[in-house]
DNA sequence: TCCAGGAGTTCACAGAAAATTTACAAATAG
DNA sequence: CTATTTGTAAATTTTCTGTGAACTCCTGGA
C-alpha cells in the first residue's frame, strides 16, 4: 500500500483529495501546513508528496527544498492554483517532478500518481516469481515447485527484497537498516545467519541463488 | 547531451520542436511516423521519446506499448491534441510518462523533459561502458566481452574510478586517500600491486588499458 | 502464571578470501 | 651511467564469511 502526504491549506480540497486517493488504493495522510507535514514525515515514510505552493507560513517552495535536500528520491507533485510559468519553472528547477493546476481532475491526479510511482521504481509488485519460485506480499507466501516454503518475518522480507532488485548488491548495514531497529544493536552477523537460513530452505531452487559479495553482502542472482 | 526521438506527423510542429530543442541543449530527432521511429532507434540510443498519438499506420498507443516492452526504462511523453480522460488513462496504463496536450507550449516542455530525465537519471543503473567492457556500481559487476569478471572491492572501485575520468591521472596519493582509511599506513607499493593485478584480470581487453604516468600516478586511457 | 516452542540474536572459531608487505628485477629519466 | 621509480611474484598478515550451538526474547495455550 503506498503512502501518499497530501499537504494543502484549503480543508475541504486536502480531505476531498485523501478520501479520494483512500477510495483507490492508497493511504494518504492530510497536512494543512508544512510544518505539520514535516512532524508527519519525521514519524512516518510516504511514497510520494502532493504539495499546494501558496500556503500560510512555509510554502510550497521551501517545502519542496528542503523535502528534496532530504530525499533525492520521493516524488514530488505540486497542485496549485498558480498557472504562471514561472512559478513552474522555479517549481520543476526545485526538483519537482509534476505540476498540476487547480482545479484539478481527480481522476488525471490518479493517473499521474500512478506514472510518477511507477517511475519511482517502487516496487508495487505484490508478486514475484523467478522461474519455479515465488512469493506473494500479501499473503506473506513462498512457493517453490508448487510447495510452500514457511519463512518467518525477517526471512521472508529479505528475501522479498533482494528478489525485488536481482543482481543488485546489499550491504549488511543496508539491510540492518531496513529491517531491524533503528535502535536495535543486532550485530552484523545476524544478517549472515539469515542468509544461511534461506540459503538452506533455498537449497533445492534452481532459479536463483543468494551469492555473497565479499567485503560488502549479497545479493540475489538468477541462474 | 541528451538525445530525444520526437516522432509527429505533422511536418510543422515536428520541425518546430526539434527545432527548439536543439536551441536548448538537445539532440532532437525527428521522425514523421513509427515505422520511421523504429528504425531510427534501431541505430540509435535515445535518452527520451516525445510522440503524437494520432499519425497514419501505426498510431501513439501501439508505439508506446512496443517500446515499453523492449525497454522500461526510457521516459516516453505524449505529446497530442486529444484531450479526452480514457486516451489519459490508456496511455498511462501503457506505461507512459507524461501527457502534454496540444496546443504545447514549448517551454513547459521543456521543463517536463528536465523533470523526466533527472527521474530516470536517479534511477539509472551507474554503468560505465568502454567497448566491450562494462561495468555496473549496483550489482558490482564487471563484464568483458560477455563475461563476468570477478574484482575484489578495492579492485572494482579503483577501476571504476579511473574508468569514471579516462585519461585523468590519479596519483597514488589521491587514490589512497579516496579508498583507504585515514589511519592505514600501507605502503605505496600497494597501489602498484592493484594496477597490476587490473591489468591481468583485463589482459583481453583492447577497449582501454591502464597507463603508468611516471612520477606521478596512471591513467586509464580508451584506445 | 507458567511453560513450551519458535523466532531472533550472539558468539566462537575454522576456513576462505583479500589485503599488504617484502624483496628484487626491470624500466625510466636526467 | 646512476638514481629513482615501477613491475612482479611470493610470503605474510589481516579481514571476512560460514556455521553450529548456545542463549534470549516473545507469544500463545494450559
Amino acid at each position: 500500500m503506498f503512502k501518499i502526504l497530501v499537504v494543502e491549506d484549503d480543508r475541504d480540497l486536502n480531505r476531498t483529495v485523501c478520501t479520494y486517493l483512500n477510495k483507490n488504493g492508497f493511504e494518504a495522510v492530510g497536512c494543512l501546513s508544512a510544518n505539520e507535514a514535516y512532524d508527519t514525515m519525521y514519524g512516518d515514510l510516504f511514497d510520494l508528496i502532493i504539495s499546494d505552493i501558496m500556503m500560510p507560513g512555509i510554502d510550497g517552495f521551501a517545502f519542496a527544498e528542503t523535502v528534496r535536500s532530504l530525499d533525492q528520491e520521493i516524488p514530488i507533485l505540486f497542485m496549485t492554483a498558480k498557472d504562471d510559468f514561472a512559478s513552474k519553472q522555479r517549481g520543476y528547477r526545485l526538483g519537482i517532478d509534476d505540476y498540476l493546476v487547480k482545479p484539478v481532475e481527480l481522476e488525471e491526479l490518479l493517473l499521474k500518481i500512478g506514472a510518477l510511482l511507477r517511475r519511482a521504481r517502487i516496487n508495487s509488485a505484490k508478486q514475484i516469481t523467478v522461474g519455479h519460485f515465488s512469493m506473494n506480499a500479501d499473503e506473506r507466501t513462498a512457493v517453490l515447485n508448487g510447495e510452500e516454503i514457511p519463512l518467518t518475518v525477517r526471512e521472508f522480507n529479505l528475501l522479498y527484497k533482494l528478489l525485488s532488485y536481482p543482481k543488485k548488491t546489499f550491504t549488511r548495514s543496508a539491510l540492518m537498516e531496513e529491517f531491524w531497529d533503528v535502535d536495535s544493536n543486532s550485530g552484523l552477523r545476524t544478517v549472515d545467519v539469515y542468509m544461511r537460513k534461506l540459503r538452506e530452505k533455498l537449497q533445492d531452487c534452481e532459479d536463483f541463488e543468494i551469492v555473497t559479495v565479499h567485503g560488502l553482502g549479497y545479493k540475489a542472482v538468477l541462474k
